[in-house]
DNA sequence: AAACTGTAATAATGAATTTATAATTTAGAC
DNA sequence: GTCTAAATTATAAATTCATTATTACAGTTT
């Protein structure tokens, strides 16, 4: 039986969710503050996390780092805060994946489910995207097996582009994904990236133009 | 003090032999199934593994055949099947001793002490990685048969990395390994071990280049 | 004293960004 | 349709910035 933790200060929203995975034969453990999260979670193990962003007592993000530095449990982030997930997704948090408040039970249930199959079937490897394979442990991308040598921006914009293929990208949301801070550089600067990313990728797989320009908007991946 | 993994689904029997191990200075981990069991022991090496044959899940040979693939670790298969044991006994399966159902928990105590004995002294080495061997006793690590003339730290740094080959660590990951205590020391110190490291190792194997930095993020090592 | 560890300062390297220029695309004029 | 000017994107080189490597030394421990 999977065991779920929990990590939930709105005491009604966490009964809710206890109550739908207890249904889908989860066992949950359920904290309403941080603190002692850690130490729990080094002795029960559990099988996945779900951690609110937003806690009173400690900064949610933190906490799901200092969880990485000693084990590889599939994290959920749940925020209300819709303006962050955006700068969230590819992020070197660790986190498997997220929701966003307000959000449905079943929904929950299903990306609970949809994380630990995940988990449980790529022991060593990273999430697939066609021939992509993603490793957030390594920091790395396999093109057909083979290790795309990537710079950090190139990981992250690459990353990016393969959670969200056939999108168009402006300039700005792209530079808004790729840099935590909101640090504000040139237009120009993602076009140097982007040939750069070309360059290795054309490398790998000469036959393949995975990167589109969109003339006047930006850029998109077309897998 | 030595780590005992115990696979075991009947839950009371594994409580009395938990609280035996510990009353003898044994720290215990407990497993119900055997479905997580090889991610943990390639994470957290233990020094013996008691391992029931009959599991609700996975099958025990196949689970110890696993295991034995990656590890030397001491296993000692339980099982309430009389008959098989002696099927079981000089088979490949790899295991160390057998105990069989309905047992005393003293006699397992003493068992597991006996293995461990058995696998200190002798031909019997430490834990293999590759060319790499790792002695938790003699606090030493051979590469092809060479002493490495390590300091504790370099020993912890290296052992850390023979654990997970391929893995990225940054720098806080790394010295959180190495220092079991929170002691907070400059991003810098980690540089210079593993410079030192890279030393000793290129003295030992010059053509060989086995830590990688992964600028912007940490290292790793690569076998 | 010798060995180990951590820090600080500096050098070396590599990545990110900017800059400059060339190439391409688009839209309007003919 | 084709030509041309303006806008946009591509590329390469130069610059700035960040990270890592190395060295030397100081405080501790053995």
């Amino acid at each position: 039986m999977k065991h779920v933790l929990i990590v939930e200060d709105e005491k009604k929203l966490a009964d809710v969710l206890i109550a739908y995975l207890n249904q889908n034969q989860f066992k949950v453990t359920h904290f309403e503050s941080g603190s002692d999260v850690v130490d729990w979670v080094k002795t029960n193990q559990p099988n996945i996390i779900l951690l609110d962003l937003m806690l009173p007592d400690v900064n949610g993000k933190d906490l799901c780092k200092e969880i990485r530095q000693f084990s590889m449990v599939p994290i959920i982030m749940v925020t209300a805060m819709i303006d962050e997930i955006d700068r969230l997704i590819g992020l070197e948090l660790g986190a498997d994946d997220y929701v966003c408040k307000p959000f449905s039970p079943k929904e929950v249930v299903a990306r609970v489910k949809a994380v630990l199959r995940r988990s449980e079937v790529g022991l060593n490897h990273g999430e697939m995207y066609d021939a992509f394979e993603v490793n957030d442990q390594t920091y790395s991308i396999k093109l057909h097996q083979d290790r795309l040598d990537l710079t950090p921006v190139e990981f992250r914009l690459l990353k990016m582009f393969l959670q969200s293929p056939g999108r168009v990208f402006n300039r700005d949301q792209i530079l808004n994904n790729i840099f935590e801070d909101g640090r504000i550089v040139l237009d120009r600067t993602v076009d140097t990236h982007v040939k750069n990313l070309r360059h290795k990728l054309k490398t790998a797989s000469p036959e393949h133009d995975y990167i589109r320009s969109v003339y006047g908007i930006g850029y998109s991946f077309e897998l």
